[in-house]
DNA sequence: AATTATAGTGAACGAAAGGTCACTTGTCAA
DNA sequence: TTGACAAGTGACCTTTCGTTCACTATAATT
């Protein structure tokens, strides 16, 4: 009995969620896996679809509370490679973090079929990164680190790329020690270009 | 009795796997869409794994016969200009295709149940792109277009933000004209800093 | 004209899905 | 100690799924 179930079949949902998709999860097999039969999740949620709201209002908070605001974010780097080592650290955070790459994982599977999905998508892949890295970039041109541009196309030029290669290590596990090369090879190139000095 | 009816079994498949997903995808309303009874579809394909098979053996084909060999491929561009143009017109021409949207929708949903979508889907979104304008851009710098740099390292940091702006379009379709302004400000933006002169 | 292969129909099947419900068990408050 | 409630069980229900099959209609072949 204990009280943490609900959170447990969250966790559970998630898991299956980001391996087989929403359809191809079933609740008997969720409920197994947690060493449950299929009505005891039904204690807790009270349907498939319930599970699935909860799990992505739970992904749309912990966006919130940890990307959302300027307050989590790191200082802005005071040297390039500085920047280089931040990009770097967060790289191997959201690679490596079990919970992050299934929330990846889930949204990249689902983003067709669910309007929030598809919107948290979109921060998670594309505007979330951007945002974040126009305001490192804005402050190392103040810095003096970074010749005087656009930071917002910068951060657009330099986010994707790497967000590519995190999709690659999502997709295609075993070449995660290649792409971390790769992300910081092209960090490396883009100091050279547009770094000052 | 239509004779070309395992090859519309094919597209509307193409159709309802990139919009529901293999899974949430039913031989009933499959049939259905194509005026058809569920159980002819029998006739033309063993069963629903098999209609998966043959439309990835044909993805897999066409993207062989279209990208794969260097045929295919446009001359190198012979000014900046012209460059910006090619990139326009590939960019165009794969967001508003509706098979190779489909085709790409149908990768990202499958691209962790599938060993065979995982590759294809690595080849789209990333290697295929890569290596294509590596050859552009080793051109350009023969050429004296661009300067001297590693064209791989060049092509990887200009495909990839191409690339996330495409997958945008296929998850928010109404914000296309906004992603291909921004790529053509992006592919102006990389020439100014890589182009000669 | 008779035969045969092909394309399509409609009813039915078994398995698996999501969900319900009466019931048991363990925990804690009164 | 008792009562109430939350947590978990197992049997069961309905629907939907993929698939099969006996059958029909059509077009091509002999």
């Amino acid at each position: 009995m204990a009280k943490d179930t609900k959170e447990r079949i969250l966790m559970a949902a998630l898991d299956m969620f980001s391996k087989k998709g929403y359809e191809g999860t079933n609740i008997r097999e969720l409920a197994a896996s947690l060493e449950l039969v299929k009505s005891g999740i039904y204690k807790h949620y009270e349907s498939k679809e319930a599970i699935w709201n909860a799990l992505l209002d739970r992904m749309i908070a912990y966006y919130g509370e940890h990307f959302g605001s300027a307050e989590h974010l790191p200082p802005v780097p005071d040297s390039l490679e500085d920047f280089v080592s931040m990009t770097m650290r967060m790289v191997n955070l959201t690679i490596h973090d079990e919970q992050i790459v299934k929330t990846r994982k889930v949204l990249t599977l689902e983003q067709y079929r669910d309007e929030r999905a598809r919107d948290l998508a979109t921060k998670h892949f594309l505007t979330g990164l951007t945002e974040m890295f126009t305001h490192f970039f804005s402050g190392m041109m103040d810095n003096g680190l970074l010749k005087k541009d656009d930071p917002a196309m910068l951060a657009f030029a330099y986010t994707t790329p790497v967000s590519a290669l995190i999709h690659l290590c999502d997709r295609e596990p075993e070449k995660t020690e290649d792409a971390i090369r790769k992300i910081e090879a092209f960090s490396r190139h883009f100091i050279k270009i547009y770094g000052k000095g």
